[in-house]
DNA sequence: CGGCAATTCA
DNA sequence: CGTAT
DNA sequence: GCCG
């Protein structure tokens, strides 16, 4: 029974993660304003502080000024970073313990619960509301009474009586730029040089961009991406980027494409992709990719990358060879008598073996379950421990190929924290969760050898790329094994390393570049100015956009890709 | 025409 | 160098 | 294959 239920709550969460990208989040399908540049200091009450550098857009959402405490407990990762990714882009401020709060936000709803987070007689001085006040107060741009969300029946009237009002006294139109979808002024009037920002489809660089899961022209970025593909089995690596580039600039694109017109602002559409888009226009399908999709090399290279350690190179080798199916190539690697790569060929043998069932896409409650049992293991080898699923999961996706968990030792002083990696891996190998790893992290043991680049500490960032497996009595357990890559940082670059994690590629690379052209350097393990080296630390994931001088965006709109 | 992310591992 | 992230 |  308890099965059951849990079944339920994660379908309704699933179901919450839709509507959130489709509506809730997408910023651009709001009702907008007269394209007016409503940006700078109009509206009253603003300090000057907001006009220069950091381009505030004064939005005083609608929880201004007030101190909110939101319990993770009971809530799932992905919704806890939307809760406070919702409370803090309205104003709220958010504290770290409850005893600091005007309100507190949580999710159980037992007396008996709670009182194991938070001391009753605290919490009978505040407000103490469900998760839906903060999404229903966004969407109606107010702070609601938090006598209609009490989370609990005897905190009722304490609620009503403590419930904290917003500081903005008009609710301000929606805020955040809606990419004003016809081409937009080029506002001269103020010609305040960093009035060039409000992240839109226009940007150069995916991380500026508003990039949804599913675009209004997501049949079009197929046909695109089928290109793309046979341009890097090929190694026709820059064509492929090019590829890549115009889907990620099509994804940020808000509406639908209906005539050339509208495409003339998107970057990366040049002489070739416009054509195609031209094409696609008129015919639905684009010839090109429709060739490629019946073409044997390309679906022969396609199905031989599909295993794990073969790329394009050794795929087009193989093709070369004469082999056409997975059964030509278990055939081939069978008889070891061939010459070559036998060096390879035990990683191959492993990734074939393992690919049918490594194909099979992982449901988000799978996720979480997987995620909790490294959790667990976690914790118990180091208390206080976080981690948090990064990778597609994070990015709102309903199923993954694999699962990024980017933990980190529990804060206290200095790096007590040894070999993360090598413990969690092998606590969880005895556990019988890791069947394989792929790729052990070098040997950076402790004693004389003084790692490279590191200060005082050893392990800066460690991963290890295994194979899992849920144990029989999980109730999701399915008997498939999955990609699992788990990575370790440093507290200091955490947050960094989640950023890093949650992808997507494309906006990972525009990242890199985007901070190369800040002076600065971009890499999971931390970022660092370029002059002198000199390393930047962020004490959250807004905090590494803030360094970045990036707007924030959120990690559902982070799919650049496909 | 140069640049296109950056790094690690076997 | 090829492949992985 | 596109951009500065």
């Amino acid at each position: 029974m308890r099965v059951k239920h849990l079944l339920g709550h994660q379908s309704l969460k699933y179901k919450n993660a839709l509507r959130a990208t489709g509506e809730v989040i997408m910023p651009f399908k709001r009702p907008r304003p007269p394209p007016v540049p409503h940006a700078t200091n109009s509206s009253s009450t603003s300090t000057l502080l907001s006009t220069n550098h950091e381009h505030k857009r004064l939005r005083r959402g609608c929880l201004h000024g007030i101190k909110a405490y939101i319990l993770s407990a009971k809530i799932d990762g992905a919704e806890y970073e939307i809760l406070i990714g919702e409370a803090e882009e309205n104003g709220a401020e958010l504290c770290k313990t409850p005893a600091e709060a005007d309100i507190i936000v949580t999710a159980i709803g037992m007396k008996k619960r709670l009182e194991r987070h938070i001391d009753w007689n605290m919490a009978k001085g505040k407000a103490v509301v469900r998760p839906d006040w903060i999404r229903d107060s966004v969407k109606k741009s107010e702070a609601l009474p938090c006598g209609d969300y009490a989370a609990i029946s005897d905190l009722l009237d304490s609620s009503i009586e403590n419930c904290p009002e917003s500081s903005s006294s008009q609710s301000q139109p929606p805020d955040q730029a809606e990419a004003s979808t016809s081409q937009h002024q080029s506002t001269k009037e103020s010609t305040l040089p960093d009035l060039v920002y409000e992240p839109r489809y226009k940007s150069r660089f995916a991380c500026e961009r508003y990039s949804p899961l599913i675009c209004p022209n997501q049949d079009l970025v197929k046909e695109l991406h089928i290109i793309k593909l046979a341009r890097e089995m090929e190694s026709e690596e820059r064509s492929a980027l090019s590829y890549s580039r115009a889907i990620s600039a099509i994804k940020a694109f808000p509406e639908k494409i209906k005539s050339m017109s509208q495409i003339s602002d998107i970057p990366y559409l040049g002489d070739k992709l416009t054509g195609m888009i031209q094409e696609f226009l008129s015919k639905s399908t684009i010839s090109q990719a429709r060739q490629l999709s019946s073409d044997t090399r390309y679906q022969t290279l396609i199905s031989f990358t599909s295993v794990y350690g073969i790329g394009p190179h050794t795929a087009r080798h193989l093709y070369d060879l004469g082999l056409r199916t997975f059964d030509d190539l278990s055939r081939y690697l069978g008889s070891d008598d061939n010459a070559e790569g036998s060096g390879g060929s035990f990683a191959w043998r492993e990734g074939l073996r393992l690919r049918d069932e490594l194909s099979v896409k992982i449901p988000r409650a799978e996720v979480e379950e997987m995620g909790r049992l490294v959790d667990n293991a976690l914790q118990d080898i180091l208390p206080g421990s976080e981690s948090t699923i990064c990778g597609g999961y994070r990015r709102g996706k309903l199923e993954s190929n694999d699962v990024d968990i980017v933990f980190t030792h529990p804060q206290g002083q200095g790096n007590k924290a040894n070999n993360m990696i090598a413990r969690l891996v092998e606590r969880m190998r005895k556990d019988g969760l890791i069947t394989h790893t792929m790729h052990a992290p070098s040997v950076r043991s402790k004693g004389s050898l003084r790692p490279p680049t590191n200060h005082d500490g050893w392990d800066t960032l460690d991963k290890s790329l295994t194979i899992f497996n849920l144990p029989k009595t999980s109730p999701y357990y399915k008997g498939i094994h999955r990609r699992l890559d788990l990575i370790y940082a440093p507290r200091e670059v955490y947050w960094t390393a989640v950023v890093g994690w949650t992808g997507s590629t494309m906006f990972e690379r525009d990242l890199r570049l985007w901070a190369k052209q800040k002076g600065l350097k971009f890499d999971s393990s931390g970022i660092t100015r370029r002059r002198d080296t000199k390393a930047l630390y962020a004490t959250s994931e807004r905090d590494v956009f803030k360094l970045l001088e990036l707007e924030w965006i959120e990690p559902r709109l982070r799919n650049a890709d496909l």
